[in-house]
DNA sequence: GTTAGATGTATGCGGTGTTCACATTCAAGG
DNA sequence: CCTTGAATGTGAACACCGCATACATCTAAC
């Protein structure tokens, strides 16, 4: 069993070893370069092209992660949303992830993603599903797709408002706080006769 | 009454010419970097800090340039937005210039924009006004800062997962057609009792 | 006119992504 | 067991980047 430090000459994992660092460092700190990744992972520079063709396809497996990290998130300790409550908690959550793992929210939703890697395409299917039955269970009424345009379009422009500090708040219960607000304020107004 | 171009050692006007440079590289692909503007503003590397402390400082002044744009567009041949539908418009117009200038918008918008150059304060704060008084026009009734943050939210998270092609349509026409669809949706879906 | 400040240049540092030739190791077949 | 080829690592290099520093040149004000 290959261990994931380096004895010898060959790394063991580079590939995981690779990630998980590259992943850290998104952690905490806006940058990641390839070479930084690979000192830490004490490799050589070219070593990590062994592994992945350029810096995309390290973006991109880093973005899938992201993305089921996500997903996990979305949908542990909660039921279903069925009731506009629940669904702007899913919001919340959305919302949450991407100030706590912006870098990596950038990664996952903030560039062209390319042609599509294959496990990358099936991460976001699956939380796009997720809002997909929420939408048409909170509402079963109203178009779906409209809906779920607005919904994503919404808590995915406070995210990002709230990231690049265009909108700010003082603590991330005020943000959740923010984000509940807009979502019943949005649902509740009436438009003037 | 110095010239544009380079006849003699001092440029003439190179603030302004590293501006519009960078502009057209901004408007047509998205990487722009110091050494090639000055490049293509035929001086050397070093030229453009005689200008600009550092690099975030000429992204500055091109992202305020980019909200005078942006301001002028939404206001321009429209009277403001007392309806539901005008105000719809204004989302639209907003994810329109955020598809035909991409890299502009990413500057205006993807990123912490430091510490304030006085400028792009002020010319953010013209939309921030237009937003607001269009929202208490349209909603007397609702909260208005609650509604302006989903306003904001939902266009400007609509324009950004078309830029990177998290959703797609045909054309900007379809996009158009997309937002004013996912604004009337959330407008007048009712949560069910 | 001289001189001081504004503006441009030349050069260099440390960083980046990426490539290429070469080294080492592992795994499979004779 | 030994050979061999594929997988994986190394080292050096290229072209780019932002930025700093020392120096050259021009302009404007005294």
């Amino acid at each position: 069993m290959p261990s994931t430090t380096k004895d010898s000459y060959h790394h063991g994992d580079l590939r995981a070893a690779l990630i998980t660092t590259a992943m850290g460092m998104l952690e905490q700190g806006e940058s990641f370069s390839i070479r930084a990744v690979a000192r830490e992972a004490g490799v050589s520079p070219a070593a990590p092209y062994r592994h992945f063709p350029d810096r995309d396809a390290l973006e991109s497996a880093l973005a899938a992660q992201g993305l089921r990290d996500l997903y996990d998130e979305l949908t542990r300790d909660r039921t279903p949303a069925s009731t506009p409550a629940e669904l702007a908690e899913l919001g919340v959550g959305y919302v949450d992830f991407a100030l706590r793992r912006p870098a990596l929210f950038r990664l996952m939703f903030g560039n062209e993603c390319d042609h599509e890697s294959e496990e990358r395409v099936q991460a976001a299917a699956a939380i796009h599903d997720l809002l997909a039955t929420a939408i048409t269970t909170v509402f079963p009424e109203g178009d779906p797709i409209d809906l779920a345009l607005a919904g994503w379009g919404l808590v995915h422009g406070l995210a990002c408002l709230y990231m690049d500090r265009k909108l700010t708040a003082p603590s991330s219960d005020d943000v959740a706080a923010q984000v509940r607000a807009s979502f019943t304020a949005v649902l509740y107004v009436r438009p003037p006769a």
